[in-house]
DNA sequence: ATGAAAGCGCTAACAG
DNA sequence: CTGTTAGCGCTTTCAT
């Protein structure tokens, strides 16, 4: 990884507002970082020269010197993603008035790069990380990720989660499972009986818990979980659009297609679309998460509504705030929204 | 705005690696730096101790030592907002591999929140500083971040912005005229006559620029510009239901509906929608940017593409490219996208 | 209430 | 090729 490095020139120092104002540079730095210990008087005056001078204070001296950090990282899976920056926005809303500055990463689902990621945001000296991707079933590749972030947190870091990951942190969970049943249990009620479900890779706990969610909404109404067919595909909407192809070429008599993410669903209802399949008419379509749109497709989509906004505050709450000996786990609930595309099924 | 302070324990020190390593202070820093002047051997052995302990460099130190910078900063309005997440994926996609991170904030479109956001990356010492969010018509609102931008640059800062600013510096522009003069004349060619425009405030660059292409492509055509109403309401889009719902009221005759972005655009097609008025059957839409999820929905939206994710890519290269003297320009093309939306109008 | 001075962890001359 | 040393700009004891 070829290192930019960005040359600066000399800016004003804290130093020249101390001469400027007649004071020492530590009075000047008391006014500044609002200490105690100065006169109201010489304070405003210091504040005052700063301001006209034009003076900003350098963060890095500034973190070097007091050994503390005014920044977060977030890592996500792609930033492009709605799901990914609906909860990167509620981390701004709370970094922003907390005056925290916040690094943003991509993952790209990839253990390695994730660690790799990791690894800058520590050497950056982030006061807190929060990991919004997917966690991954098989603790063992994200055990050096753990081992990393728990020696960052004997240092003082502080570190939070967004789903089921084998971290050993603190966590924010949304509903996977009971939302997975909820929409399995809807598409039941509906009568449907041939359902299948389109899915990201299985390696991904936000994918096995969904799937877990839906196997258990089967097994709920008597039917075998291992009868109905998953189809595993990106995790995207080109995913959905291919899964769904898969599915119609292999299950013919499918009434309901059950994706496990909004992403797959609208490339599911797109690709139905240009093959001239009715939804809900001929085949019903769930989806998973209500990112901002699903409301305004048409057919609107029958979803799992999760907090992503929330979600993102939460996290970064619960990472700055106080650490515990233990994890904690905060649970966000979910909502089955049903609009459009999800009905009876016609025959 | 309070600062949240996180407080940091010691950490390992580049002075640690060296003793372990039985070398001094500056031969630890070459070796890890990768400056020449170090025996291969000695090199290795140095970073094979790193290694070992687990040691990560403090890139506050590294930067206030070596007056160099490994981050940028990103303002958009609101990452949450899809034109805006695919702008910060393409800067992402150019920083990761240059070894840079990105800071991303809000502006919230408020020229005052701008400017913080901006005086706090100065802070920060970002290497670049790159501006996605609209400029503004009126320059004055601007011109003290421009002050700032300016003494930024004669630092050794650099800028470079998406838009049309008044602000000096690099730009990649989009075809905001050109474009509204497109999908405009597209309408017209549909044989639409009574067209209303439903637009942001008209105090941004990218409204103002678009409405000139829309304006141009009315004129072409032998119209009046002035006897197109344009509703302005919020660049969102429940703006965009506001704006269409005020235009049913007040122009209960228009065919076609040119909505300033897609945001909008999706808003009207559904209030459309849930007001039982077909599109394009009854109105035509049409929108402008071209966001992920235009070509899922349905009806399927006519757009004016725009690469954002390009564009993010570009505005970030300029960036960190060597400055000139004067500001450079660097147009990206637009490209009209004709889907379903949009149709004859049928009386 | 103010000032002097000692670092924070690292890089970059400058010696050897 | 390697080590010594002086800062980078700021905060923070410790004196006064």
């Amino acid at each position: 990884m070829a290192r930019e490095k960005i040359e600066r020139t000399r800016t004003l120092r804290l130093q020249d507002v101390a001469e400027a104002a007649g004071v020492s540079l530590a009075t000047a730095s008391r006014s500044l970082s609002g200490t105690s210990g100065v006169s109201e008087a010489v304070a405003d005056r210091v504040r005052a020269t700063a301001r006209e001078l034009g003076y900003v204070a350098n963060l890095h001296a500034r973190s070097l010197a007091a050994g503390t950090s005014a920044s977060v990282g977030l890592v996500v899976h792609e930033i492009g993603d709605p799901y990914f920056s609906e909860i990167a926005s509620g981390v701004l809303r709370v970094a922003a008035p907390a005056g925290l500055t916040v690094q943003i990463c991509h993952s790209g689902r990839d253990p390695e790069r994730e660690l790799e990621q990791i690894r800058m945001l520590i050497a950056n000296r982030v006061g807190a990380i929060v990991v919004a991707g997917s966690g991954f079933v098989d603790a063992a590749v994200q055990s050096t990720a753990r081992a990393e972030l728990q020696a960052y947190r004997q240092n003082g870091g502080r570190v939070a989660v967004i789903g089921r990951h084998h971290l050993g942190v603190d966590a924010v969970l949304p509903d996977n499972v009971a939302g997975g049943r909820a929409v399995t249990e809807h598409l039941l009620s509906l009568g449907h009986r041939r359902i299948a479900v389109i899915s990201g890779s299985r390696a991904l706990t936000t994918v096995a818990d969904r799937l877990r969610g839906v196997a258990d909404g089967l097994a709920g109404a008597g039917l075998d979980p291992d009868s109905v067919p998953v189809v595993e595909a990106e995790f995207t909407r080109a995913g959905g659009k291919a899964a769904v192809l898969e599915t119609l070429a292999s299950h013919p008599g499918v009434t309901a297609v059950l994706a496990l993410n909004d992403d797959m669903a609208i490339g599911a209802l797109s690709m139905l679309r240009s093959q001239g399949i009715a939804v809900p008419g001929r085949i019903s379509v769930s989806g998973f998460d209500d990112v901002a749109v699903a409301g305004d497709l048409s057919p609107s989509l029958t979803t799992v509504r999760l907090p992503m906004v929330e979600m993102g505050e939460k996290v970064l709450q619960l990472a700055l705030s106080d650490p515990t000996d233990r994890p904690r786990r905060r649970r966000v609930g979910h909502e089955l929204v049903v609009r459009d595309s999800t009905a009876a099924p016609s025959a």
